[in-house]
Parts: C-alpha cells; sequence; structure tokens
DNA sequence: TGTTTAATTAGCTAATTAACTAACTATCAA
DNA sequence: TTGATAGTTAGTTAATTAGCTAATTAAACA
C-alpha cells in the first residue's frame, strides 16, 4: 500500500507531473528542469527527490552534474504503470505543449550564474 | 492536467484507497463504509465526495441511505485506468485482505445508533 | 590549495488536508 | 407534525507540503 500511495503522491503535484514530461524526451539536469518549470533550483531538487523515492525517475552523477531520466518501472507495477501510460497521456495539454517547446532551446551550457 | 491531479490525489490518501478497494465487492452506503474504516460519518463522506469528483466511485441515494459504487470510468482515461488497475492491484496487502473479511459481517440494518 | 559551479539540505512560511465534534438537511414512519 | 435516522456541511486543530532563501556538500580546475 505504502508504495502505491507514494507513487500517487508523486504524481499528485503539477510540477512532478511536468518533470515526468518532460523527461520523456531527454534526460535532463536539476538545473534545465529548474529553468524550464521557472522554479528555484531547490524546489526542483525535492521534487525529483519524491519522484525518485517513488520509482518514477532515476539519477546518475556526471561530474558536477546529476541527470535525471525517467525509471524503467522495475520499482513496481504502480510505478511501471503510470511511467507508461504517462507517454501517452496529457500530451494535449498547453502546458505540456508549451515545455516541448521551449525544451529545446535550455541547454545545460547556456544556464549562466544561478 | 486538473482532471488528473485530482484522480492522483484522490488516491493518495490510505482511507480512500482502502474505499476503492472495497467499493469492488459491492455497493455500500457512508455507514457501513465508516464502520468498515472505522473513521468518523463525516470523515467517511468527504472521502467519498472527493472519490466522485475524480470520477472515480458515483453515488445514488435510496432513502435515507447514499449508495456508492465504482464509477464505470467513463470520466476519464486516468480513472477509467484506476478503477481498472485496481481491481487486481493490493489485494495482497493485510489491510485489503483484513477488510475484505470483515465486509460481508457489515451491514447497514445492523449499524445501530451513530 | 582555493575558487567556482551544481546540487542538496536546513530552516522558514503560507497553504492544504485529514481528522474530529457539532450543527444542519432530508427522508421516513408513528 | 413530531421524532428518529442517514448523510452532509461548518468549524476547529494538527500535520503535511510546496515554495522560497541561505547554508552546506561535492566535483572540477586555475
Amino acid at each position: 500500500m505504502k508504495q502505491f500511495i507514494k507513487v500517487m503522491k508523486a504524481l499528485s503535484d503539477p510540477n512532478r507531473v511536468k518533470i515526468m514530461k518532460i523527461l520523456q524526451s531527454r534526460p535532463l539536469c536539476v538545473c534545465e528542469i529548474k529553468e524550464a518549470l521557472g522554479i528555484a533550483q531547490s524546489t526542483a531538487s525535492k521534487h525529483l527527490k519524491l519522484l525518485e523515492d517513488a520509482g518514477l525517475t532515476r539519477s546518475f552523477k556526471d561530474g558536477l552534474w546529476v541527470n535525471y531520466s525517467l525509471a524503467d518501472g522495475s520499482d513496481s507495477p504502480y510505478s511501471a504503470n503510470m511511467i507508461g501510460n504517462l507517454k501517452h497521456w496529457l500530451n494535449d495539454e498547453n502546458e505540456v505543449k508549451n515545455l516541448n517547446q521551449i525544451l529545446p532551446g535550455i541547454n545545460r551550457e547556456d544556464i549562466v550564474g544561478k
């Protein structure tokens, strides 16, 4: 039950759902995610931790950067199901379409200062 | 997006998930649900309102009673998916097994007083 | 070694939420 | 039409959470 609740809670915040949607395009570092969503970096980091705890994303360090990507769903049937369904869900939402539009222009190299 | 978030939020509380699980056995009135979960009637009523708003349950009045049952999923693909998957998910959980065990002994006629 | 940069953690605030009791509404039956 | 019963709504409280800024950690490099 706990694992199921974790997945539902993780996906009941719009910003976390948006993170799931942009990670469908490509792996992203925290600073690219904060940039795309327009939130503080620490906030993005917290959201990512929650998603990872729910088995929805995974991360690996690359020097100074931490790259986040979608998990493979091996964590639980609940995460597997949601990762899969979210690939075709919500694509028509304006919030999601806008994100997909700006995403190609967002690059870790271009994100200067803080 | 809003509709999706509603469904996720509705299912991110253990008591509401339990309600979904016991409604798989049969339609229930509010007093039977509060009895099964051991919560105040007003609390059960609020949970049921939330589930219904998310398109996960529906209700109809029968005299003094209000019967709640699972929705048919026509509300959204998200509710449809969750209603369907919850039928085979969580059946091995002790919390759910216990509920299924006591449920046959819970009857609106036997629930005296408040 | 010390500085810069990316991410995380700590600490705070405002908003949301789950629980309860109490008050109210609605239906049925004396 | 009065009383009893089922459910909902109002109001309160304690806990959780999403957001921020500031402080800390960790890696790369001058």
